[in-house]
DNA sequence: CGACCGTTTGAGTGCGGTCAAAAGAAGTGG
DNA sequence: CCACTTCTTTTGACCGCACTCAAACGGTCG
């Protein structure tokens, strides 16, 4: 164990060398306690930092003028949280913690260094941030073009498949703690109309509630009516540089 | 002059050194040239190349199952397009050209040299990488939260705005060269209703329509009605490694 | 135990979709 | 260069999915 979630992270695609696994334990040397609910950074504040999420789940959204929201993304355990302060001076979205998290802040400049000295790393964050590009890409078409109960579907494959990086026995289950409400700010619907499509999904046998953990009891026929794609599987890290 | 058109939209963001645009103008060795219409690369066909487009409109755009499409992203000249090939063995998305284009493919493998030679432009890559998420992540607001004028506007005001970046002096007007229809299609509308906002639009005096041309009449309105805001104009290249 | 937040359900509305048809523009072949 | 076809734009009538408003219910935390 390096003690590092990301390098842990990054390990599923690619072994890494003791120096890059020493380069990105950098990356965590501080960690920060923050309280479910808590906002960590608003839109428009100074994007100095970039974080590593070891702990908990987080959202990212930005509020529109007519005060509607839209959550941008969900973070998980190993995500790199907050890397659109890499390209901005000020932050483009707000992050709250979702539930009680443990997140390690580090100064943009860090990157300079790994950029440097570590060039498969870097381009390995390409790649991952490339993969991250095209999850989006499946959001917007899921937004785009697919009806109420395909986003919802689309919102629970997609939270399983990613908790299934970290967690292989996760199984077909797993804890939700978003409330209606906010998966509706998620998939662009009302808290209301989420409620419905939730039952819908249920009647049809496709998932099953308790409380908030969701059961997917059909996940083959669940990707189909979302149109989902698990994009995380794989990656292709073939083309590059040799490690340092 | 450096031939290099990719070098060109980066210098916008920073000075290079003449040792950074001839590793650049290598990615530009291959010019080809496609008609109108033409599909460049289908969804799931192998992604051996990314290219950089110098001359034309492109787009990139994913087909569902219901046989209705999302067009994920307009490409214009100096934009990297394909790049989601970085990340995966097969295609994500299938790409076309929009106008007559000229396109300059290059195995990502060349990605692996500029990794390992040039820790600057990687970095550059890194950001505008960011800020190209930053924009879908706008999109997703739009799609999600914003009512259908407001999704027409907003996808004339990026254009407006990425047009400019290699183009200073455009002024207010534009050839837009997107039937109705690829507009619902990037913006998920239907044909008939992108037609009927458009009216909307003229007829509120925002925007002037002859033929393909548009003219923003009022766009800073334009944008508050959009909930736009342009990310394109400043990027935070502060903290990037030194150049070689 | 009460206050608060989230979930659930119902009734009615409206934005954007669907279907259809006609007019206009652009490409194609003789 | 014209006749024909096809694609695109435009307009009208109607429909339905998702939104709004409202109220009741349930869980949870001071």
């Amino acid at each position: 164990m390096t003690g590092s979630c990301f390098a842990e992270r990054l390990e599923h695609y690619l072994p890494l060398t003791d120096r890059e696994k020493v380069a990105l334990s950098r990356l965590e040397d501080i960690e920060r306690h923050y309280r479910r609910g808590t906002v960590i950074r608003r839109e428009n504040d100074r994007a100095h930092d970039i974080f590593v999420l070891r702990a908990g789940w987080m959202y990212s959204y930005v509020l529109l003028d007519d005060g509607s929201r839209q959550i941008l993304r969900l973070h998980f355990p190993g995500d790199l949280v907050g890397t659109s302060g890499g390209a901005f001076v000020a932050a483009t979205d707000s992050l709250v913690a979702l539930t009680d998290v443990k997140l390690c802040p580090f100064e943009k400049g860090a990157l300079s260094v790994l950029f440097e000295e570590h060039p498969r790393l870097a381009a390995l964050l390409f790649v991952i941030t490339q993969a991250e590009r095209v999850s989006l890409t499946d959001r917007l078409a899921s937004l785009g073009r697919t009806s109420a109960r395909a986003r919802v579907a689309a919102l629970l494959l997609d939270t399983i498949d990613r908790l299934r990086l970290m967690n292989r026995d996760i199984g077909n289950s797993f804890h939700l703690p978003l409330t209606q409400e906010e998966i509706g700010d998620a998939t662009g619907l009302t808290a209301v109309h989420v409620n419905r499509m939730m039952r819908v999904l249920v009647e049809e046998g496709l998932i099953t509630r308790s409380n908030s953990t969701i059961i997917i009891n059909d996940e083959e026929r669940l990707a189909r009516i979302a149109n989902y794609i698990n994009r995380y599987a794989e990656l292709d890290t073939s083309w590059l540089p040799a490690p340092r």
